[in-house]
DNA sequence: TTGTTTTTTGACCGGTTGGACAAAGCGTAA
DNA sequence: TTACGCTTTGTCCAACCGGTCAAAAAACAA
């Protein structure tokens, strides 16, 4: 019934195939997937084309291998979000911890964003089972919070929709970002955003 | 040392050239410049290819046409922004009109997005020419409503970013958007985006 | 060492893509 | 009608792209 086992990997696939997805990722993240060609990938990783089709058998294989290894980490933050805390604290952590992944790893941000904003062809599944259970998971602590009147009366799922969004165009939308403020700002940005996101999202913008 | 003018544009080229450009809408939005071929633009323009590349002379020229019509409309809800009116209204009214153009022309909205993410090779000097300078204007009129004691201190380009990011969330990103809420939500996912924003941007989620 | 398995590569292939081109069709003014 | 410029299309090409394959090279086990 079950099919037989396929070997174990050898110490060299295991690193060729970690050195792959690194460059997978650098050069999917800002190409996409139809932008991108196996040779850019195979330059990146340093080896010839031929080479790394030998690790993976296709373009789709290296992109979905990538992809779900990702998501797992891409989703930890909200998951650190833990209903027993101060919802204040829980929530400006968030903003925090998401601005911090902003700020380290925008190739993965970018890799979804350009997934997404195709239609999310390929890891619209992943969406459904994954990100969209913990979402209803978190919307209950939310609305948990506000019954306990620790936050306004507020919809959870835009909320999140919000923080994100906020989040992550510093690492998305970087490029304009950066042109916006010019070189005056440097790396400091990403501070400058966090306390500007918190301020917002506590109190807005209407003076008392 | 001019050039000589390129003869005037027949009515069958300008009627054409307007049809290429919404079908280019239309593929390019959803798939990127890398991602879409001139052959699915001719399709759903209803033409063959060398007849579109009669128009167009490469796939570039159609691109740079098209973004650069879409930039002006693009940036006409910041450009309405008037220091003279009330802050709040203001910026209410800036928020509604940008979740409007979310809804209305969503397809502007993500080969604007497909492009920065992408790194902006191409449009950076617009948004270095247009873009930023509109910004420093704004920021000047946001600095002049916090010293009038209309709104709080905070940063005018990091909110700018922030309404920016908010709103074209929901049509860069409409399909995770609608993986979370479900298909109960239906349309009127921009009218609660639209009351939820504007009630965070103005008083923030921490409870008096 | 020798035999075996794993890794690497050059050459190749079929399909796609951006774009060129010449010839044909069409509209219209003289 | 004719001539002329505008429009459309079939055909073609060279570059690129994803992927195969057989054979060489390297690693490893006995």
């Amino acid at each position: 019934m079950s099919a037989s086992q396929p070997r174990p990997r050898t110490r060299i696939q295991r690193e060729k195939r970690e050195i792959i997805l690194e460059a997978a990722l650098d050069v999917l993240s800002t190409h996409g997937f139809r932008g991108s060609t196996i040779d850019q990938i195979a330059e990146a990783a340093g080896m010839s084309k031929p080479n790394l089709l030998y690790y993976f058998r296709t373009k789709e294989e290296i992109y979905e291998t990538l992809i779900h290894g990702l998501l797992d980490t891409w989703l930890d933050p909200l998951r650190a979000m833990r209903e027993d805390g101060d919802p204040i604290v829980e929530l400006t952590g968030y903003i925090r911890r998401k601005i911090e992944m902003a700020r380290d790893f925008p190739r993965e941000s970018r890799i979804f964003a350009n997934e997404i904003i195709q239609g999310a062809p390929r890891i619209a599944p992943m969406l459904e089972n994954e990100l969209k259970p913990l979402v209803e998971e978190k919307s209950k602590v939310i609305r948990s919070w506000i019954r306990a009147g620790k936050l306004k009366r507020t919809d959870p799922q835009h909320l999140l929709f919000s923080i994100w969004a906020t989040t992550q165009h510093y690492a998305d939308f970087d490029t304009q970002v950066k042109i916006v403020l010019g070189t005056t700002y440097g790396e400091g940005r990403f501070e400058d955003a966090a306390r500007f996101l918190e301020q917002l999202f506590l109190h807005g913008l209407k003076p008392d």
